[in-house]
DNA sequence: TTGCTCGGTTAATGAGCGTTAACGTGTTGC
DNA sequence: GCAACACGTTAACGCTCATTAACCGAGCAA
């Protein structure tokens, strides 16, 4: 049913996805027409409807994909890590990093066009996101017992605020920063944030 | 010209703005109608247009606004700052608190509908927050010499995102944490991460 | 009164755009 | 060879929606 994700010559569907997430995310879902998403793989406007039941669906499809990979690798890396809620803890940080740095758009379409889910689709998307959280509220509080859940959980947010700035941080790979650099930067700023729970 | 800041019963502009930037932030500026935000002052669509040049010029309005208040009370804070630059970085980190929690909507609309504007409000608006943004950099910069300006740069944005994220906080004034847990929690966060440029 | 400005109203206009129709064309299984 | 299908194309269709037109009542100054 689904490719491998390994580098086979991308099929029609995955370069108009990978195209949509691009529109999306520089002029916003409603910003971009079909035409346009359709021009950008070289095809035209109604020939998008082949592959796609209509231009919601591609958006459905765009995050219900990020959150399922997001929470996917978040698990791994729960169970794969370390023994100490430390190693889990950078292991969950370096892959949120990883993501942010590798589909940057998705991240800016992630919080930013969620409302135009059909109900059960955008119903999904939450549930899976909040999955995703609790798993990082689980190790935060593994680490600080003595901080409330709901101040843990707000935490948690603001530290993907954090790690999601990457967009921001100029037009790729991480702006005047080299790739690398930008990663050890965010690394960083997201342990010293997390770390100030403790006092 | 202009009104006094003070509370003196809100003038129709002014009521139009306040739901404009909510309904904005809610769905997006593409998402809502003129008859919409209308019907949230109580009157009806093209009713606007006694007020406003169109829907963009609304926009255009919130977005200028929103950049020069966030400029200007950052020059304010860093001319009355105590001594050091310790209480200047704090002064400023509580002053974006202040905005974030205030004013919910516009920090969406700010980062969300820029390219939705006119270029030249685009360029003024980018330029306010250029200003803003060196103001912080040249503060951590003092705190941290050793730390490149590139870098710098691009952890004051990170900050940023981070004292933003109060938008995903819950429904109001701070979700599940009252305004002043709130406010603390993002005040230790920010601290947390720029300290981390120390090591 | 008269007449102007303010701030509204509803109806019309016109563009943009998602979607569907109707129609090809190459490739492929039989 | 010949369906059948996968994948495109261009030309409508129809709806939404910002904007404009045309009109109106309430204050209020001269």
């Amino acid at each position: 049913m689904f490719m491998s994700t390994r580098t086979a010559a991308p099929t029609r569907r995955e370069q108009i996805l990978k195209e949509a997430a691009r529109l999306f995310a520089e002029r916003g879902f409603h910003g971009v027409g079909v035409d346009e998403i359709g021009a950008a793989v070289g095809i035209s406007g109604p020939g998008l409807y082949r592959h796609f039941a209509g231009k919601d669906a591609m958006l459905a499809e765009l995050l219900v994909g990020i959150s399922e990979r997001l929470l996917d690798g978040g698990r791994l890396r729960v169970e794969e890590a370390g023994t100490g809620p430390e190693s889990v803890l950078a292991s969950l940080i370096d892959g949120h990093i990883d993501f942010a740095l590798d589909d940057r758009p998705l991240i800016t379409l992630h919080d930013r066009e969620l409302d135009r889910l059909r109900d059960s689709d955008r119903k999904l998307v939450r549930q899976l996101q909040r999955q995703y959280v609790e798993l990082w509220v689980t190790v935060v509080r593994e680490l600080h017992p003595e901080v409330a859940e709901s101040e843990a959980r707000a935490a948690v947010h603001a530290v993907f605020g954090l790690l999601n700035s990457t967009p921001h941080l100029g037009a790729n790979g991480g702006g005047p920063l080299g790739r690398a650099a930008t990663e050890d930067l965010l690394r960083r700023l997201a342990h010293g944030a997390l770390a100030s729970l403790a006092g």
